[in-house]
RNA sequence: GGAAGAGUGGCAGAGCGGUUGAAUGCGGCGGUCUUGAAAACCGUUAUAGUGAAAGCUAUCGGGGGUUCGAAUCCCUCCUCUUCCGCCA
């Protein structure tokens, strides 16, 4: 929100905090605001003061040259005073005015945590393994089964949540993401596979993952990119774009990488939570009205639908609540996958509409044709496709079983033609 | 890793301590002329903050410093170019 729009009407922000659950004094803020506004106003004064001085020495002949000089080093002890305060009163504005939140949609819904996420459609249906008379095996037994991975020696040379793909899974993973990114060719999007490494700057500019999360280098303050989106949302960053340019449909390849703080305990078993993946990711950069964010938003959404469909996996989509959205968003979507080892749907995909809120931070914006007047660009995130998680759900609700073959891993008919068109993926023993 | 050079408006390219927010050219926009177009000519053409407005302030890669005054001098960081070394 601009700050032009808090100072009018501060209630508006007032609500969003609430409704995101996030602890803010308003009132200090405001009044901080004038505060620098008023030294703002002062020291500029000094300095158009100072300006005229400037020029008048110039003019001056010798006598009047020293009595004017004298004034203006005057006036210079005085400003530097004004421009210390300002800097840092300035400093502390930022770091509060950054760390407001994006009013959220009225379309959410109001929530303090997932729980209140509501479901807004299942697609497909879980298989129902009993009728089929065997029992399914998680996605850990079936690697192991077939030797598509070895997550003892994986973590004996990497550590805890590495893991390897080998053999036919190594290949379904070139072939899945191939699918991924031809598919996203077609819708127009414009295809990058981006670098690992982000300036430290860029980085805290970015913000759906946190600093804690991520990986610093020590030599130079550059972080490993925890996705593509951080690379591509940033890529414009402090440019002014023409309004017929937008919107800019982005497609990201790139390793990710995240050291899961916080989640110790958590899925430490498999494919769900490692600090090393791979995910292609949808970018939208649009002109700054609702209705374009949300068509864009829906459109972002449809597209990995469809890849899931194609993927042949049944799958839900949540909408998030207010209280769970985080504090940029507007409004977010998640695609949850099945996962019948655990009996549910587990996340693979999250859709994120933060209108102008990620743009003011990297001074993202555009000229709009009509007024010729300078907005903030408006911007839109969602997974396409993310690897390995997914697998998970790919190799346990395609598997099979039967007396002859034993358990086997069929490939979407549609990913076939990327696999050298077989029906089964191969054991690599 | 070593050595040298460079970063100026949409682009090209002057300026290297004082009406320089910045010459000039190209491009863009508006106009004159024309049946229309081109050419020619005239005008206009950055962003942000603040203010009702006039205006004021800031910005010549980023940050800091020297100075009454910095695009111009100094420091530092970043980026690019060239040469040497190393290397998928």
């Amino acid at each position: 929100m601009d700050i032009v729009e808090i100072r009018k009407s501060p209630k508006i922000m007032e609500e969003a905090l609430i409704a995101k659950n996030i602890d803010f004094d308003m009132r200090s803020f405001l009044l901080l605001d004038d505060e620098v506004r008023e030294l703002k106003r002062k020291t500029e004064d000094i300095k158009s003061r100072q300006n005229i001085l400037s020029k008048e020495i110039q003019s001056s002949d010798t006598l009047d040259r020293d009595i004017l000089i004298e004034r203006s080093k005057k006036l210079k002890d005085e400003l530097k005073v004004d421009v210390d305060l300002l800097k840092t009163k300035e400093n502390s504005w930022k770091d509060l005015y950054y760390s407001l939140p994006q009013v959220p949609s009225k379309k959410a819904p109001n929530g303090k945590s997932d729980e209140d996420n509501i479901v807004l459609e299942t697609v497909g249906k879980p298989r129902n393994f009993e009728e089929e008379g065997f029992t399914p095996l998680s996605h850990m037994e079936l690697i192991r089964l077939n030797n598509w991975g070895d997550f003892e020696r994986s973590s004996k040379v990497s550590g805890a949540r590495s893991y390897t793909l080998q053999g036919d899974l190594f290949l379904y993973e070139q072939a899945l993401f191939s699918y991924t990114l031809q598919k996203l060719r077609s819708k127009n999007f414009k295809l990058f596979s981006v670098p690992s490494l982000i300036r430290g700057e860029v980085f805290k500019r970015s913000t759906t993952v946190s600093e804690n999360d991520s990986y610093e280098l020590k030599d130079d303050g550059s972080f490993l990119v925890p996705t593509s989106e951080y690379i591509l949302t940033n890529w414009h960053g402090g440019e002014i774009l023409e309004e017929a340019e937008l919107p800019k449909l982005y497609g990201g390849y790139s390793a990710c990488f995240r050291k899961e703080a916080g989640s110790y305990g958590k899925d430490t078993k498999g494919l769900m939570r490692l600090h090393q993946f791979n995910k292609v990711e949808q970018v939208v950069l649009c002109k700054a009205d609702d209705e374009v964010a949300e068509k864009m938003h829906l459109f972002i959404l449809e597209n990995a639908k469809e890849l899931m469909t194609d993927l042949e996996l049944p799958f839900e989509v949540m909408e998030c609540c207010t209280g769970d959205m985080g504090k940029g968003k507007h409004r977010m979507f998640d695609i949850n996958s099945w996962v019948p080892s655990e009996n549910c749907y587990r996340e693979t995909h999250s859709a994120s509409s933060f209108l102008e809120w990620q743009a003011r931070k990297m001074d993202l914006r555009y000229r709009e044709t009509a007024s010729r007047k300078v907005k903030f660009v408006y911007t839109l995130n969602n997974t396409m496709l993310a690897l390995p998680r997914t697998f998970i759900s790919l190799l346990e609700n395609h598997q099979e079983f039967d007396e002859k073959s034993g358990y086997r891993v069929s490939i979407p008919t549609k990913l076939r033609p990327f696999m050298g068109g077989e029906k089964y993926l191969k054991s690599n023993n």
